[in-house]
DNA sequence: AACTATTTATAAGA
DNA sequence: TTCTTATAAATAGTT
């Protein structure tokens, strides 16, 4: 986007860095709020800037909510796999699939 | 972008949702690895889609990581804002500065 | 799933 | 840092 091809490896000079981060996280941003409202999405996101400044968006304002449905679906997840590899019992699956 | 500009509202035709969903769910992961890439950045990214789906995207695959710089991040900024508002007290809020 | 007309994002420059 | 502009990239509507 804009005059010249992006190569996607870290940009060494600082001050084109700092610029194009401001640029790109405000384009970021905006896109993560856009799909959630089109479609409707349940979004978080979480920018730390090379200083370790955050920015963030999550749909709603409601970031912890949407972390914890987060950690709920990736242990739930983890377990499914589990049961699959090492306990292949009929009954537990059917209980993970639900939950999921 | 495309043929016609983007109305800011949730689309209430089910398939052209899901369309818009899978097409700009890529552009948006996309963008998300180029900014931690290009400006070393550290970046998180999770989505859910409608039907509960999950999407994601976390800079060198490290999710719980970043969520933990996330969650200490939070408090911390959260105490400092206690500390200013409450008890205003000189050692506390150097020590949280120091934190953040 | 591909195509393509347009819009949007943005790299470089002022 | 903010504005401008040329161009690349994303994508809405279509096939």
């Amino acid at each position: 986007m804009g005059r010249g091809r992006v190569q996607l490896k870290r940009i060494e000079n600082k001050i084109n860095r700092q610029v194009t981060f401001s640029k790109r996280r405000t384009g970021l941003l905006k896109k993560a709020h856009e799909i959630s409202v089109l479609c409707d999405a349940e979004v978080a996101l979480i920018v730390f800037s090379p200083q370790g400044k955050l920015f963030q968006y999550a749909t709603d304002s409601c970031m912890e909510k949407i972390l914890e449905h987060y950690e709920i679906y990736s242990y739930a997840e983890k377990q499914l796999k589990t049961t699959n590899v090492e306990s292949p019992v009929s009954g537990s699956r059917i209980f993970m699939t639900a939950f999921l």
